[in-house]
DNA sequence: TTTAGCACTCTCGCGTTGAGAGTGCTAAAT
DNA sequence: ATTTAGCACTCTCAACGCGAGAGTGCTAAA
C-alpha cells in the first residue's frame, strides 16, 4: 500500500519543508548538513532518486537540486503533514477581531477574508453565505413615490430581500400595511413551492407581492450568487513563482472572473461537507488557469439552512500546515457565528 | 500665459498620442514619417529640446527618442485634448447592459466596475453610494428568536439598515410592531440629531431602539464606509510599465487596501461635484504609491442625497481621452438610475 | 529659420567564458 | 548488502565584450 520506506518518507517531507521555506532547490548535501542527518549525502542522493523515479520529486535541471512534483506535495499533505490548530495566541486574536467586528455579516465577511489573506500571505476569498432552502418569514411594504412600493422581505436565514414595486395605481400606506400583514401571516414558514401552491384568493396587488416574492426566493439556489469577498490579493505578488507577470495574472483572474469562481467553486466544493477542507493541488490536471497555484478551501455555514466558501490561494509552494489550519479555524469560527444569529 | 507655439503644441500632442498608442519612446524622425509633418526631423529635433527644456518631455537615457513627462501628460489632458464622449454604439451597449441588470443597487455597482474596466481596459472601482444626508423613514422590529430582535431601519435615501438588539426580556410580535409603528411616525423625516433632541415620553425598548437607530444613523458619514466594487485589477498587468511585479503591487495595493483608497478618495473627492472629473496623473508628488500610475475618478448619484465614487487607475500612460469620457458617462447612467429609484 | 550631414552616445541582443553547485556512477568500506 | 568517499560530468548563472542600430546634438549650408 505504501510503498515507501522510512527514510524516504523522511527526506521527502524535509524537502517538501525546506522548499517552501527556502524556495529553492534542495541538494542533497545541504539537506544532510541543514538537518545534520546521519547518512552521507550519497545515500540521501540514492533516496532521491528514488524519489524520483516515483514521481514525488523532479530536477528543474540536470545539475540541480530536488523540488517536489505535485504529486509529492499531495503525498506530503495526505501523509506526511500533521494536523494542527493555529497557535493559540493567534486563534484568539482572531476570536477577539471577530468578537468586535459588531453584527454585520457582510463586516464578518471582509474580516474573515482579511484575517485568512494576513495569516496565510496569500490571497484570499470568502463568498457570502447562500440559503440552501430557504422560507418565508416576514413582509413588509413601503410606499416610497407615487407608484412606487419598496418590498422587504426577511427569510428564516435572517437575510433581508429588498425590491421595488411598481404598482397600477398609488395604493395609500395603511393598505400596504394591511396587505403586508395578511401575507405575512399566510405565508409564514412556507419555501418557494408551498407559496406557489397557495389557493389564490388574493387581490391584484396582492397577487403582484406573491410573484416577487417567488422571484426573489427562488434566485438561483448555486453557491455563488452573492457578493465574493477577496483580500490579500497583492500577498501573492510577494512570492518569486509570480515575478513573471503572466503567471500572476493567470492566477488572479481566477480570482477576478466570477464565472471561473463559480465553476471551481461548484466542482469542488460539492464534495465538500461544512467544517471540512479541501486542497487543490497545482490545477490537478483540470485547470489550467492554476497550474503554479494552489487552492485550499472550506465550507462554512450551518449545513442544511446557510453555507458559503472561504479559502486561499497561493503558490504550490505554500505552508499547508498553517494555511489549512488557518482555513478551518476561521471556518469554524464563522459557521459558530452565522448559527447564534440565525432567524429560527 | 501659453508659452507653447503651436507647432510644439502639435508636436507635443503627436508624441503623447504616440507613446500612449505604442509605449515607446518616439523619436523625431518617426515622428515626422508616420504623421507626415511637412517639416523636418531636425526641426522636429529642435522643438522637442525646447519642449525638453520646459519639462514636458524627457528621454529615458540619451539617445533614445523622446517621452512625455508627467507635466506633459497634464498639459496635454488640460489643453490639447478634445472632450468627447464615447462613441454611440458604445454609450448604447452600456445602457442596454444597464437597463437589462435588474433592481439591485448591488448589482449596478457590479456591473459599474466591469463596463469600466471592460471599456478602459484598466482597473476600475466604485464605491456604494453613501448618504449626505441620512433622514428617518420607516422602522420595522422583527422577533427572531428568545429576546433577540432584528431591527430594520429605512432612510429616505432607500438604503436598509439592520440591527440585531438583544432585549432584557422576550416581548411579542405584536407589542414590538407596536412600538415599531409608535416610533415611525415619530421620527419621521428626522435626522439624527432631531431623532437624538426628541423629548423622551419613551419606555425602556423605545430607549433602547432608538438608541440603536441613532447608532446606525450615525455611522461615519465619510465617503467610504459601504462597499468597494473592484474589477479588471489583472488588465493593468497587461500593461508593460507594470512588467515589474514590484510596481504592480504598489499599483494594486491601493486598491486593496481601504485605508489607502480612503485617503485617496477623501482628498481628491472633496473638490469634486457630482458629474465632475478628477484626474490625478502620477501621484503628484503626495501619492508615493502611485508614482507610476494615473487615476481618473468621478463623483456620481444625487448631490445632497447619495454620492458615490467611481474610476479607474491605469499606467500613466493611459489613453486619457477615453478612459474620462467613459468614466463620465458612466458615472452620468448610475446617477440617473439612483435618482430614478430614490425614495422620497 | 530650416535643413542636411555627421560624429557621438547609449541600449540591446548575442555569444563566450569561468565559477559554482549538484548530480550519477564506481569502487572501496562497513 | 548497504553505505560512503571520490570524481568526472553537466548545467546554470553572472559577467564581459562586442557590434549593430537608433536617435541625438551640433555645425554649416540653404
Amino acid at each position: 500500500m505504501n510503498e515507501l520506506s522510512d527514510r524516504q518518507r523522511l527526506i521527502l517531507a524535509l524537502v517538501v519543508r525546506d522548499y517552501i521555506e527556502n524556495a529553492q532547490p534542495v541538494g542533497s548535501k545541504v539537506l544532510v548538513k541543514r538537518y545534520q542527518l546521519d547518512f552521507s549525502s550519497a545515500t540521501v542522493r540514492n533516496e532521491m532518486m528514488a524519489l524520483s523515479e516515483l514521481g514525488y520529486l523532479r530536477q528543474p535541471h540536470t545539475s540541480a537540486g530536488r523540488v517536489p512534483t505535485e504529486e509529492g506535495y499531495r503525498y506530503f499533505v495526505r501523509q506526511l503533514m500533521v494536523q494542527t490548530e493555529p497557535p493559540v495566541h493567534v486563534q484568539r486574536m482572531i476570536q477577539h477581531q471577530f468578537f468586535q467586528a459588531g453584527t454585520e455579516v457582510e463586516q464578518w465577511m471582509r474580516l474573515a477574508a482579511s484575517v485568512l489573506a494576513q495569516q496565510s500571505q496569500a490571497a484570499a476569498l470568502v463568498t457570502s453565505p447562500q440559503s440552501t432552502r430557504v422560507s418565508f418569514k416576514h413582509l413588509e411594504l413601503i410606499a416610497t413615490r407615487g407608484r412606487q412600493v419598496l418590498m422587504i422581505l426577511v427569510s428564516t436565514t435572517g437575510e433581508i430581500h429588498q425590491q421595488v414595486l411598481i404598482l397600477a395605481e398609488p395604493v395609500s400606506q395603511e393598505h400596504l400595511s394591511r396587505a403586508a400583514s395578511r401575507l405575512t401571516d399566510l405565508c409564514r414558514g412556507l419555501d418557494a413551492e408551498s407559496i406557489a401552491a397557495l389557493p389564490s384568493t388574493l387581490d391584484a396587488l396582492e397577487q403582484d407581492v406573491i410573484k416577487l416574492i417567488l422571484e426573489e426566493m427562488r434566485q438561483p439556489g448555486n453557491l455563488l450568487s452573492g457578493e465574493v469577498y477577496r483580500d490579500g490579493l497583492t500577498n501573492v505578488l510577494n512570492e518569486p513563482e509570480f515575478a513573471e507577470v503572466e503567471v500572476a495574472r493567470r492566477a488572479l483572474r481566477l480570482l477576478e472572473e466570477r464565472s471561473m469562481l463559480q465553476d471551481l467553486i461548484e466542482r469542488t466544493m460539492v464534495t465538500t461537507k461544512v467544517g471540512g477542507v479541501h486542497v487543490l493541488i497545482g490545477g490537478e490536471g483540470t485547470w489550467q488557469e492554476l497550474r503554479e497555484c494552489s487552492v485550499v478551501l472550506s465550507r462554512y455555514g450551518v449545513p442544511g439552512i446557510v453555507t458559503g466558501t472561504l479559502g486561499v490561494l497561493g503558490p504550490i509552494r505554500m505552508s499547508y500546515g498553517r494555511t489549512i489550519s488557518t482555513v478551518r479555524f476561521v471556518a469554524g469560527v464563522l459557521s459558530e457565528m452565522l448559527g447564534d444569529v440565525l432567524v429560527e
